[in-house]
RNA sequence: CGGGGUGUAGCUCAGCUUGGCUAGAGCGCUUGCUUCGGGAGCAAGAGGCCGCAGGUUCGAAUCCUGUCACCCCGACCA
């Protein structure tokens, strides 16, 4: 051993001494993505991607189980049609990437300069609602043509000026619903449905526990009538907003003029909805489960549930070693979890296994398997799980870790909502008093002032008058906004917490990414 | 767009204040030996127009001017 002090975990720095630092390492260490040459743009890598398809695959599944089909529209929006509905407009205008040009020429120094000036210049979609409405209009002439049910699986840009990797990007991946109704009772019902479906895949596919609420007017989306979303609280005990439903009323319909003719004879406005999420889901599984030796992938979104690490380094049994662990294999995709062939990878790289296994950690693979001459006399495996510590690992016979092997990836999954559920509940607080809600969200500098602002608050739980210059002053002076207010929370008269006026209903309190 | 800062090897940086041998370190990479049910040791090696363009000088990574890019802190945000 060096002299250097042996390193502790596998990220460096840790949660608690820097809990930005420490997210950007998880996601360089798990190999999940890099910044770009184009500034707030990143590169998703493969095992990066791999996490992201198979968010995809699931989702996908379950909006088409719920009647929608996937269409595709385009990524240039022409700039009028931003300017159909006044709140869209206020809400996404700053940040627009606008295409101006649609040629190239050599300028005297050999730069190439922009020419052929559009007409109208184009934007890149920040969003869709607009031109899917105007689509929308084409399709829609008969309430026999409703409701029509869409999604698509599209890239959008949002010129940001402060980005991360996943949470927050310039450009990002996502899927946008865009349904079509002949009632406002069947858009309500579609905006709650899809919010169930994203909380569904939150909490049994992500391991993630989310609240579901319906977001203040001051945080509603740009031109809905109501935005519903999902919360989720990340360890750090700050809200990450994991995805949004929106019910857009007739908003957008008069807009872009989505009208249909009824069974009644009368010419009427459809009611719409969009509902999204987007990459930032990886951010929110990175923030939620990963720990100081890096990423821990839910099994069931794992783009890999076993790695295989063949012990080899004697020539002589290198071959049988590797024949044992490649029948393993086998025997391990012959078994099935969360709806598809247990994903195994033999990796029989000429690493050193120290190396490879801490790879493999970083990576956050919920089953690694070791395999050397001893275990093969034996017919066993040596077996580490991601959620228990990197050196824990137990020797046991191979057909029954064959056998067990989706039960233990269930066991993983279920053990890692539980962890993320009662971290939650550690950091949720019924709140009554002005007093204790500012202690709450005021960091308690322990010794050195100049000290980033530690980890602290998390949710409040505390009654609000409904007052938005109440909500902005919070958000101002604490930087505490209201996440949500909850659709279970149950009908309860207080007073609120800031300015002591009647309140029937507690809402969430955090601050948030 | 306001305030601050940084550009030197794949990565993280030292050197610059006071100009001067062949531009350095750690990590990573390649090769060999020894280790190895564990992120090992030793040795050798590859890799740089010192962001770019001018200028001052016998001589510039270092000083001057310009320029470009990026980072951090604010306002905005899935």
């Amino acid at each position: 051993m060096s002299g250097n002090q042996k390193q502790q975990t596998a990220i460096t720095p840790t949660r608690e001494e820097n809990y930005a630092e420490w997210y950007q390492q998880v996601v360089r260490a798990g190999d999940l993505a890099e910044n770009s040459p184009v500034r707030g743009c990143m590169v998703i890598k493969p095992w990066g991607y791999a996490l992201w398809e198979n968010v995809q695959r699931v989702l996908d599944g379950m909006f088409k189980a719920t009647g929608h089909r996937n269409a595709y529209f385009p990524l240039f929006i022409p700039l009028s049609f931003l300017e159909k509905e006044a709140a869209h407009v206020d809400g996404f205008a700053k940040e627009c990437a606008v295409v101006t040009h649609h040629r190239l020429k050599a300028g005297p120094d050999g730069k190439l300069i922009p020419d052929g000036e559009l007409d109208e210049p184009l934007i890149v979609r920040p969003t869709s609602e607009t031109i899917i409405g105007a689509t929308f209009a084409k399709w829609v002439q008969s309430y026999r043509d409703l409701p029509l049910l869409i999604n698509q699986w599209a890239n959008v840009v949002r010129w940001e000026m402060r980005t991360r990797l996943f949470l927050r990007t310039a450009e990002f991946l996502w899927q946008e619903g865009h349904t079509a109704h002949a009632t406002q009772e069947e858009a309500v019902d579609e905006t709650m449905k899809m919010l169930r479906v994203y909380a569904d895949f939150a909490e049994n596919w992500m391991a993630m526990p989310v609240i579901q609420g319906r977001k203040t007017d001051s945080e509603r989306f740009p031109g809905a009538v109501d935005t519903y979303c999902i919360e989720a609280m990340m360890q750090d005990r700050k809200a990450l907003q994991a995805g949004t439903s929106h019910f857009l009323g007739q908003n957008f319909a008069k807009a872009s003029e989505i009208q249909f003719l009824d069974a009644d004879g009368q010419q009427k406005f459809a009611w719409t909805t969009s509902w999204g999420v987007s990459t930032r889901l990886i951010g929110a599984m990175i923030m939620t489960h990963s720990d100081d030796d890096g990423l821990m992938v839910p099994p069931r979104l794992a783009p890999t549930h076993v790695v295989i690490l063949p012990v080899m380094h004697k020539p002589e049994t290198a071959q049988q070693v590797l024949d044992y662990c490649r029948k393993l294999a086998e025997d391990l995709r012959a078994q099935h979890f969360a709806g598809r062939a247990i994903e195994v990878e033999v990796d029989a790289r000429d690493l050193r296994g120290g190396d490879k296994m801490w790879q493999w950690v970083k990576k956050g693979v919920p089953l690694r398997i070791e395999v050397g001459p001893r275990d093969i006399e034996q017919g066993a495996v040596f077996m580490a799980r991601r959620d228990r510590g990197a050196k824990d690992k137990q020797a046991m016979p191979r057909d029954q870790f064959v056998q067990g092997c989706a039960a233990l990836l269930q066991e993983i999954q279920d053990g890692m909502f539980a962890r993320a559920a009662a971290f939650r509940e550690q950091h949720t607080r019924r709140i009554d008093t002005k007093a204790e809600f500012e202690a709450f969200f005021t960091p308690k500098r322990a010794g050195d002032e100049n000290q980033p602002a530690e980890i602290h608050g998390g949710f409040a739980l505390a009654h609000f008058c409904g007052d938005a210059a109440v909500e902005a002053e919070v958000k101002d002076r604490l930087g505490v906004t209201i996440r949500c207010i909850p659709l279970d929370a149950p009908e309860e008269q207080g007073t609120c917490v800031i300015t002591g006026r009647p309140s029937s209903r507690r809402v969430v309190w955090g601050k948030s990414y």
